[in-house]
DNA sequence: AGCACGCCGACT
DNA sequence: GTCGGCGTGCTC
């Protein structure tokens, strides 16, 4: 029978607020209640963190106006996950508490892509050698995590279900991490069908209300899986015993608003927590993942090496688009030619259009690239410059390629359009659509598009990375990868692992239905690490070759990034701010190990009339650039009208 | 983040 | 003379 409540609110405010509760209310008002207050000239929904019988203050309390919930929406595990969320991403309690519930806040999700997969999910009987090994080594549990490392249908799905099945039968709970779009019908099918109506299904599809019904079937106790993308690691289980994390390296694991999140590293520490295991896996990890199962002492790396169902990788081939008139190469034009001809299907991925302000030359290929990060140079109008986002590397623009002295140059990527014209040009009579994030704005686009090329009535597919994943398709034959070193321009030193990620992603989707599959690579570096080792399959070799270039520059897993971006309509003061805020954490860091890199404009220096500055710190071990951080933010509120937002461990300075 | 109060420029 | 710009400060 409280008297006071301390309440937090979903606002970027370091403080949280004390209420008085109404006699009537008393026995209605606990920690881990939502409830509606005056605050200020409105109204707002806060979080119940703590109550107290005595609250003496200088000025007049206000009392909470109504409880929303019957039942606290947030446990004793939850609250605490928040505490650290607001500690170790730097926002308040109230923004990472509204960050975990659904429809909490306003979250901009992609329409689902309630695709139906043709995998025969069907419960094999027959585990291979290596899904058993895998298996009783998790079960184990002398490593707090585990990580199944093994090629795309090398049965990873059927590990990860059985570690849930057995985590179920000693009454704990489970958590199925999936990338946004993988959490198709099939699978969610496929897991209901297997754990009966013990599942919760956090889909993007559904409608907040009705996903925080089944958050509430959590916290009853009815169901004892939940699985879903990226904020499903919330899932408020009391009793967890298993988060699984598949896809390990996708990037949408990580929260596009603050707090920036990552789904990684929550469900890590939510384990470490509540003493669960993690199970990641991915055929391709993250090198921070690879990095932890070298090192061996927190995770378990568990090898998958064989395709359980057979099927032979496809052929790989890589042309040079130096030596070739247009974007579309003879190779890639001959083998268009006989796969259509034999009746099957094409897939040509344009990877996303990139970043349009680097330097390229339409001869040769050649990229500027900073001299100390080995990252692509991004063209600044206004200085004149050619201008490195990490080390703040100044140069000037060129006119004529330093490499092959053509004056073929221009400061942008490749038209897409370009390709798109030429296809359609060269196959007149073929059924060619493309599929892009701008297309997919349009309802049901996507889903119609794939059904119709699923059915076969579409010929030629065009599309960005959202055709390559988690999508099977038994009638294509070849796949052609328009340009691998788009991907490779955008000012960022985790471009080749991204390259290398998609290649071997690409390769491995193509050959799993038949063993006429190939994959056609163009690109202007064919000796390009990420492509080299991709062709050759050498997992391995490419990690190692990267790790050794990011000891080098200093880069992440050998240091730790934190970028602070500000913004605001008026750019004097936005870059005042950035100005005032970096003089404070260089002089802080006079005795701390962590620095600042880079201040100044960013890569995209405008987006909706909102200018945008940033402030890159780095560190080689992670607890200094954080402590430096979080040293300055503690006693740091930018001026009203410009905003800051703390990325901790970026993964793209845009 | 909102929302109000407050102090300097062009308008019925 | 007022209407309204946004710069500054507060919200239990």
């Amino acid at each position: 029978m409280a008297l006071f409540a301390m309440v937090a609110l979903d606002l970027p405010l370091k403080q949280s607020f004390t209420y008085t509760i109404e006699p009537a209310m008393q026995d209605k008002v606990a920690v881990g209640h939502r409830v509606v207050v005056p605050f200020g000239k409105r109204e707002m929904t806060g979080y119940v963190i703590d109550l107290m019988d005595a609250f003496s203050s200088p000025y007049e309390l206000k009392a909470i106006k109504r409880v929303i919930d019957a039942s606290p929406l947030y446990g004793k595990q939850l609250l605490d996950l928040a505490a650290w969320m607001s500690r170790y991403y730097l926002c308040s309690l109230g923004e990472a508490l509204s960050m975990m519930i659904p429809g909490g806040r306003r979250e901009i999700s992609i329409p689902a892509l309630e695709v139906e997969e043709d995998l025969s999910f069907a419960k094999i009987e027959q585990l291979s050698d290596e899904q058993d090994a895998a298996i009783k080594a998790i079960l184990k549990r002398d490593k707090p995590m585990y990580y199944l490392y093994g090629v795309t249908g090398s049965g990873k799905s059927e590990v990860f279900l059985r570690c849930a099945e057995a985590a179920i039968a000693e009454g704990k709970a489970v958590i199925y991490l999936v990338p946004e779009i993988t959490l198709t019908h099939q699978l969610a099918q496929q897991v209901t069908s297997r754990f009966a109506n013990k599942v919760a299904i956090l889909h993007s599809a559904l409608t907040p209300s009705q996903r925080l019904k089944e958050w509430k079937r959590i916290i009853s106790g009815e169901v004892q899986l939940a699985i879903g993308a990226r904020s499903a690691v919330f899932a408020p289980f009391e009793n967890l015993g298993l988060i699984i994390l598949d896809e390990e390296h996708e990037n949408s694991y990580k929260s596009g608003n603050t707090p920036r999140y990552h789904a990684r590293q929550v469900a890590q520490r939510r384990c470490q927590q509540e003493g669960a295991t993690l199970v990641m896996g991915s055929a391709t990890p993250s090198l921070e993942a690879y990095s932890l199962m070298q090192d061996g002492s927190q995770v378990g790396a568990l090898h998958l090496t064989k395709r359980v169902a057979g099927g032979s990788m496809p052929k790989v081939e890589v042309v040079n688009l130096a030596f070739e008139k247009s974007l579309v190469s003879s190779a890639l034009k001959q083998g268009i030619k006989e796969t259509l001809d034999k009746q099957k299907q094409v897939i040509l991925f344009l990877n996303r259009r990139g970043f349009s302000y680097f330097f390229h030359c339409n001869s040769c290929g050649y990229e500027l690239h900073c001299p100390n990060c080995s990252v692509a140079l991004t063209y600044h109008k206004k200085s004149e410059q050619m201008v490195c986002h990490y080390c703040g590397y100044r140069t000037a623009p060129m006119r004529v390629c330093p490499e092959c002295r053509s004056v073929d140059v221009q400061y942008s990527g490749f038209g897409t359009e370009m390709v798109e014209m030429e296809i359609r040009t060269l196959f007149p009579k073929a059924r060619v659509e493309r599929l892009d994030t701008d297309s997919a704005k349009e309802k049901g686009h996507v889903q119609k598009t794939l059904s119709d090329f699923r059915q076969g009535s579409i010929d030629i597919l065009l599309g960005t990375q959202m055709v390559a994943k988690g999508l099977n398709f038994p009638k294509v034959e070849l796949v052609g990868i328009v340009l691998a070193d788009s991907g490779m321009n955008i000012p960022d030193f985790r471009s080749q692992e991204r390259t290398f990620s998609l290649l071997v992603q690409v390769s491995g989707r193509a050959g799993r239905y038949n063993d006429q599959g190939k994959v056609i690579i163009q690109t202007f570096h064919p000796d390009n690490p990420a492509i080299q080792y991709a062709l050759a399959g050498n997992v391995e070799g490419f990690y190692n070759e990267e790790l050794a270039v990011r000891k080098d520059t200093g880069f992440p897993p050998y240091s730790r990034l934190i970028n602070l971006v500000l913004r605001g309509r008026n750019q004097k003061k936005v870059q005042e701010e950035t100005e005032k805020l970096e003089a404070l954490l260089n002089s802080a860091a006079v005795h701390a190990k962590a620095e600042v890199l880079t201040s100044g404009e960013c890569p995209l220096e405008m987006i909706a009339s909102n200018y945008r500055y940033h402030i890159l710190i780095s560190a080689k071990d992670g607890s200094s650039a954080h402590h430096l951080v979080a040293t300055v933010l503690a006693s740091y509120t930018p001026v009203s009208a410009v905003y800051l937002e703390v990325d901790l461990d970026p993964l793209q300075l845009l």
